[in-house]
DNA sequence: CGAAGCATTGACCCTATTCAATTTTGGTGG
DNA sequence: CCACCAAAATTGAATAGGGTCAATGCTTCG
C-alpha cells in the first residue's frame, strides 16, 4: 500500500503535480516487489543483462564503473526517491554497476510501468522523464567538475549538490543532512586520492564552512561553500518552471 | 526524400534492423526541415528553453557546459548520424549548449516523432532509444576517463572512441578518419591544458602510435593504443547482442 | 600580405599523488 | 563491558604529473 515513503513522494512532486490516483497506482506497484538489502553489495553488475526499473525507497547507493585494471569511478550517488534503469531493458547489457552504500530498500517495478503510465497515468510518465533528465544533467555537471574544477571546488560542489538534493526531498534538518560516503568513496567520486580528500575536507572544516562526522554533513556557511564550488543549482531544476543562469555570447538565430 | 546520408543509415542500422518503410518515413521527416550552418557557432544554448529533436546529418558538433567564470567543459562529440535532444522538450531548459565545429547539416524534427514512431514505426522508436542509451554510456565512460585515467590514457581513449564510432558508421578509410578538434578543444574535452595536449600528442606520435594532421587522424597501431587507453569498446555496444567485459567479484544473488 | 588563430617549445612551479606509518572508530565476540 | 580486530581517518615527507607563463613559428584565409 504505502510503499512510497514521504520523501520519495516529495521528490517526485518536485517535478510537477501528481494526481492522487496516480500516486496510489505507483505506490501499489512499488509495494509488490520490495527488496531489503544490506550495505555495500552490488545490486546490478557491469556486464549483466539489463532489467526492470527500480526506485530506491530508502538508503544510499552508487552507480560505478571499473576499468580493467581495477580503478573505480563512482558515477552517481543515488538518494532515497531516486529512480534508476527507467527503460533500461532497451539496452542489452549494463556498462556499469550499482551498489548499496547503506542498507537499502528497493522497489523493483515491472518493465512495462512506463508503457502503462504513458496510457493511463501521464503525470507519472512525465515525472519519470523528468527524473531521467535530471539524472543526465547531474552526470554532465559531474563531468564538468572532473574536467574543470580543482579538488577543493569539486569537493565543495559535491557537498552542495548532495545537500541541495536532500533538501528538495525534505531529507535535511536545518543545515544538517545524512552523508554516507567514506573518504575513499569520496575519492573515487571526485577523481582524487583518499589522502587528498582528507586534507581537502580538513581545509573546509578549518575554514568553518562545514562539519562532517558520524555520517552527518553540516554546512555552516552555505553561501561561501556555493561560491567556492561555483555552484549553480540550475542543473537540478531543468524540469521546474524556471531555468538556470544565462552566460552566452553569440547565437545561431537562424534556428 | 533522401535526407539520410548513407553513414547516418549505417549508424542507425547498427542498433538493429529497420524496415524500408520506416527508413523512408524517417528520411522524409528529416528532409522537411534541414538547416545548413557554418562552423563554430552555437546551435542551442545553456539557459534556453528546450526544443525539438535533431539529427546531425553531416559535420561535427559538440555539447559543452560552462562554469560561471568561463571555464568550459566539452561533454560530447557529436558525429554524423548522432541524434540529440530526443525528448528534450520534456525538460524546461537547457543545462548545456550545443555548438558546431565544422559546417553542419542538421535535420530538425517534430517533437512528436517519438510518439508517432512508437505507434507506427516501432523499429525506429527502438533505434532512438538505443542512440540515447549509447550516448549516456559514452558520457559515463568519459566521466570514468576524467576521474581515473591519466592524461595519456585519456587522450588514447578518446582517439580510440572517435575512431571506433566513425568506423561503425563507415566513416573511416582504413586506419584514417576525420578529426575536427583543435588542440584547445581537445584540452577542454580531456580536462587538461592545450600545452599538455600538445606534448601528449607528440609523445603518441613519437611512439609511432598515431598521426594527426590536416584534420585527419591516422592510427598506426590500434592494439597498442587500445591497451594504453584501457579501451573496452563494450560501452559502445550495449545495444547490440553482445555485452561488455565482465570484471566482477561478489553478487547480490537475492535479486 | 597581413592578422588572427593554432601549434610548438622551454623553464619554472604547484597541485595533487605516493608511500608509509600512526591513530581513531566501529563492530564483534567473549 | 571490555578486548580485539578491521576498516577508516589522519599525518608527514618526498615526488611526479601536469599547469602556468611567455615567446616563437606556422597556417589559413580574407
Amino acid at each position: 500500500m504505502c510503499a512510497l515513503t514521504p520523501h520519495v513522494t516529495y521528490k517526485l512532486r518536485g517535478f510537477g503535480p501528481m494526481e492522487c490516483a496516480s500516486e496510489d497506482w505507483l505506490s501499489d506497484l512499488a509495494s509488490r516487489n520490495i527488496r531489503t538489502l544490506p550495505p555495500r553489495i552490488d545490486l546490478l553488475r557491469q556486464g549483466d543483462g539489463t532489467g526492470p526499473m527500480h526506485i530506491l525507497l530508502d538508503g544510499w547507493a552508487i552507480r560505478y564503473k571499473m576499468l580493467v585494471d581495477g580503478r573505480r569511478q563512482i558515477l552517481s550517488i543515488l538518494l532515497p526517491g531516486d529512480i534508476f534503469d527507467i527503460n533500461g531493458f532497451m539496452a542489452k547489457s549494463m556498462d556499469h554497476s550499482i551498489a548499496s552504500l547503506t542498507g537499502v530498500k528497493l522497489a523493483v517495478l515491472d518493465k512495462d510501468v512506463l508503457a502503462t503510465a504513458r496510457s493511463d497515468y501521464p503525470d507519472v510518465e512525465k515525472l519519470l522523464w523528468c527524473d531521467m533528465h535530471v539524472s543526465a544533467a547531474i552526470q554532465r555537471e559531474w563531468s564538468t567538475s572532473l574536467g574543470q574544477r580543482t579538488a577543493r571546488e569539486r569537493m565543495a560542489q559535491l557537498l552542495c549538490e548532495l545537500y541541495t538534493r536532500q533538501t528538495s526531498s525534505h531529507l535535511c534538518e536545518g543545515q544538517a543532512c545524512a552523508f554516507h560516503l567514506t573518504q575513499t568513496e569520496l575519492a573515487e567520486t571526485l577523481g582524487m586520492t583518499p589522502v587528498y580528500v582528507n586534507r581537502t575536507l580538513q581545509d573546509l572544516r578549518r575554514e568553518g564552512l562545514i562539519q562532517l562526522e558520524n555520517r552527518t554533513l553540516t554546512i555552516h556557511d552555505l553561501p561561501s561553500l556555493e561560491q567556492l564550488a561555483l555552484f549553480d543549482p540550475g542543473y537540478l531544476r531543468i524540469c521546474e518552471s524556471d531555468g538556470g543562469t544565462d552566460l552566452n555570447k553569440e547565437r545561431a538565430d537562424v534556428l
